[in-house]
DNA sequence: GTATGATTCAAATGATCGTTTCAATTTTAT
DNA sequence: ATAAAATTGAAACGATCATTTGAATCATAC
């Protein structure tokens, strides 16, 4: 069966390139834990770099379909007003933490977008960033409407410093439950933390205005 | 001059490791840019992997130091009673804010921080990483005391989305502040923009319990 | 059953990796 | 100045990298 290669590739991939990242990983290692020739990798796709974007593609992309989705239930619910803020984060957070529910035991998945958020390197990271750049664009202004006393500007800041917080949290989350006892918390717990961190966080009132020299706030 | 070599290698390596990471950049890559002989990083540092410690130490002790003493200093201004969570996040984020605004024109060490709160893998992050568990650790008690509402593992999280914050801030400014006119702020205001994202985030009220059969929040 | 195309296989390609070697050179100490 | 130590230089080491090759094997269709 021709497919059952390719499958196995992508899961091998998408799990090693989530444990030790995409320059770190050799096509000998994918091959070898997909148990199949190592020729097949540049057969089925083409290139090491192709299958990091067939990887990203078959997780990421149903993602960010249903976020779109969500966003746009919610803005139909709301008609013509400003949806809230929390609804909105929570819209944009959960098909990630679901994937993570519903998979076995080891969030690969949002390791690996963990990952591509915080690694991939400029030029590789343009090809699939167009992707993700529909749905931050949808959300901006989204955003916007539900922070009419934020600059625009400022929106665009707070959901870089969201989506930090969430590709942070995919990353780190296992090793944070493995050493404190008192932060174990299951993956839906974690969700409603983020959201109410983040729903607070993008709901604060616009910064004021910085008069300094030029260095920092001492 | 013998310290002039250790220097441009570790200045060279600084810049590449924040540009392209640490397992993308070679050897050759960093001699090159430093130009010096190949074998001087060995003969200097002993490994690749040294180096990568010694310029973390180079860059990331004295960003520590000053938290630290933020600290340090809020808490004797503050008397026996609890700091303010604004104060704390600014204590903490404003040391690396600082140098960035102080450096010349490429927030390299932003960059640099930033990839190894992402990128380093396990093994070698556990050798540099208790530098940091030091300030997290002391910054987590001053936060609990300030969030008395909000259980201890919560703000165990909540640090972490901080950080995540912090971390892909770095990362990405630079991209960001290219892309869109309306986005553009100086240095200080992103530390200001990501303060008021930060503490009105950590001051979130506690989050509701979870309860759900295993699957996310659909 | 035989031809055709798709897939797998073992092996090799050239490039690049981190590291080592050892002689040449420079610096330091006497 | 001379001996000793520290540093640099050019070259090579073996290992591993992503990719390619061409024959062998498989599936499918006629």
């Amino acid at each position: 069966m021709a497919t059952d290669t390719k499958h196995r590739i992508l899961d091998a991939a998408e799990q090693l390139f989530a444990d030790y990242g995409f320059p770190a990983t050799s096509m000998r290692d994918i091959t070898n834990e997909a148990d199949v020739n190592l020729a097949a990798v540049n057969y089925h796709f083409g290139s090491k770099e192709a299958l990091l974007i067939a990887v990203v593609e078959r997780t990421a992309a149903p993602i960010n379909r249903d976020r779109l989705e969500r966003l746009d239930e919610l803005e139909r619910k709301a008609g013509g007003s400003a949806v809230s803020v929390e609804a909105l984060v929570r819209a944009f957070l959960a098909p990630m933490f679901e994937r993570w529910s519903l998979g076995k035991s080891e969030p690969k998945i949002l390791k690996l977008v963990g990952r591509i958020h915080a690694e991939v390197d400029q030029d590789l990271r343009a090809k699939f960033i167009r992707q993700f750049d529909a749905v931050f664009a949808r959300y901006s202004t989204a955003f916007q409407r539900s922070l009419p006393g934020v600059p625009a500007g400022d929106v665009h800041w707070r959901m870089l410093f969201l989506v930090g917080s969430m590709a942070h949290t995919m990353t780190w989350a296992a090793s944070i439950i493995g050493t404190d006892p008192r932060a174990r918390r299951e993956p839906g717990e974690i969700l409603e933390a983020l959201v109410q961190f983040a729903a607070d966080g993008m709901s604060a009132p616009a910064p004021k205005p910085v008069a300094m020299p030029a260095g920092g706030a001492r």
